[in-house]
DNA sequence: ACCTGAACACCGTTCAAGT
DNA sequence: ACCTGAACACCGTTCAAGT
């Protein structure tokens, strides 16, 4: 899938794209911790030094692992172009175009980390880094962007936006892994009212990025196109 | 200062709080990846085996590290009591008591997270197992709660600021290492729109909280004790 | 272009035993 | 109550050399 075939030798030689997809599959299966170079070459029925060959060092393979993260964040329909603005949009509680399309990104960003095991984690690691978390940067910001703000209010704010999402998911999978292995502090255990429970967690994350879209709407009411009240 | 003096036996022998503090001071002058188990012991003159009498795993040492970092967010005052309203203060642009209060928790939480380095990460790394970051939940809840809503949603609202500033302190402080080891992807190197610069940062901190506060404030407007506009 | 072999300098954790 | 000694099963990374 991933792969263009590469050439016949018989014994697969890898590729770049190989060695990510491989941890991609590591992480996935057995978490983080488990994300070991030794392991991934084992894996890959090859010796851990020749990794080194395709990456530098182990942080540049997580920041390509995180880039595929952040990619597959992509939100169904195609790359770089939406479909013009259709009609009439069946208006939420806060319905500007730049405000839902803004929480769509932050949806589909919360599902491409939840989709991997530890992803956010692996995905705030890089964040300094500027891959993996820059494409989730560039969609948000230009989401904003929608609403007619200056571009450095954009960019502040879709930082906002990109803490919040992603340590809300990192708590998220905290839990997820803290509860399968049955590991939380006294008097604390199991806690039906922590905001990263399943149950609460999308409702929380709704709640959160609600908060951020309306400071945003209330604080920096550029002429928007629509919503002459 | 930290430890009650103990017996009189001359090698020291160490304390839990000894073993934190000295964790403390690893973290603060190498950083995270520094603080291993056996740097730790050799630092303590004691056998690695040794720390694993004072704590079961290094996770839980991490999370009384955690512990500590957060404590130190107490803004100067009293411990538990806050002293009574003192007649007037000098508004902002949101100036509900509330939402003051929840600011200056945000902000003393987000000096104590910059006074140790990598303490947002440690932090964050202990937010499911409810100590260290429980302390802050519990603050920014209490804070928010002034407002009169209802627990549930300033709990969430507490979440949402933590995640916020974790996930904001955490990426300036990768920014600060980063920097300073002259590590940063091509197109991208020491880039200074980058909210989580020294610069910007405080700046872009204050305009997340902003947001979430202002989106708070619009969206409960909970009968509120002052402002009746 | 991609990999092996061998080495270097480390990790966290367990457990019997000591004082 | 607090620690030693010794071991187990690992790490990431480098580098000469092979094909």
């Amino acid at each position: 899938m991933t792969n263009d075939d590469s050439s016949g030798s018989r014994y697969t030689r890898h590729s770049r794209d190989d060695v990510v997809a491989a941890a991609l599959a590591i992480l996935d299966q057995h978490g983080l911790p488990d994300l070991t170079m030794r392991r991934l070459a084992a894996t890959l029925d090859v010796q851990p030094s020749a990794l080194y060959w395709h990456f530098a060092n182990k942080q540049t393979l997580l920041a390509s692992v995180a880039d595929q993260i952040v990619a597959r964040a992509r939100p169904a329909g195609a790359g770089s172009g939406w479909a013009d603005d259709s009609g009439a949009d069946d208006a939420g509680a806060l319905s500007s175009g730049w405000a839902d399309a803004t929480r769509v990104e932050a949806d589909a960003l919360r599902d491409a980390l939840l989709a991997f095991r530890d992803g956010a984690e692996v995905v705030s690691s890089t964040l300094a880094l500027g891959l993996g978390a820059g494409e989730a940067m560039t969609r948000l910001t230009g989401a904003i962007d929608g609403g007619g703000f200056d571009r450095r209010t954009s960019e502040i704010a879709a930082a906002a936006v990109l803490h919040f999402v992603l340590g809300h998911v990192s708590h998220e999978q905290q839990r997820l892994q803290a509860d399968s292995l049955g590991v939380v502090a006294a008097g604390q255990s199991a806690d039906p009212s922590d905001v990263a429970t399943s149950a609460r967690g999308r409702e929380a994350f709704d709640f959160g990025i609600t908060l951020l879209l309306t400071g945003l709407a209330e604080l920096a009411p550029a002429r928007l196109s629509e919503s002459p009240a």
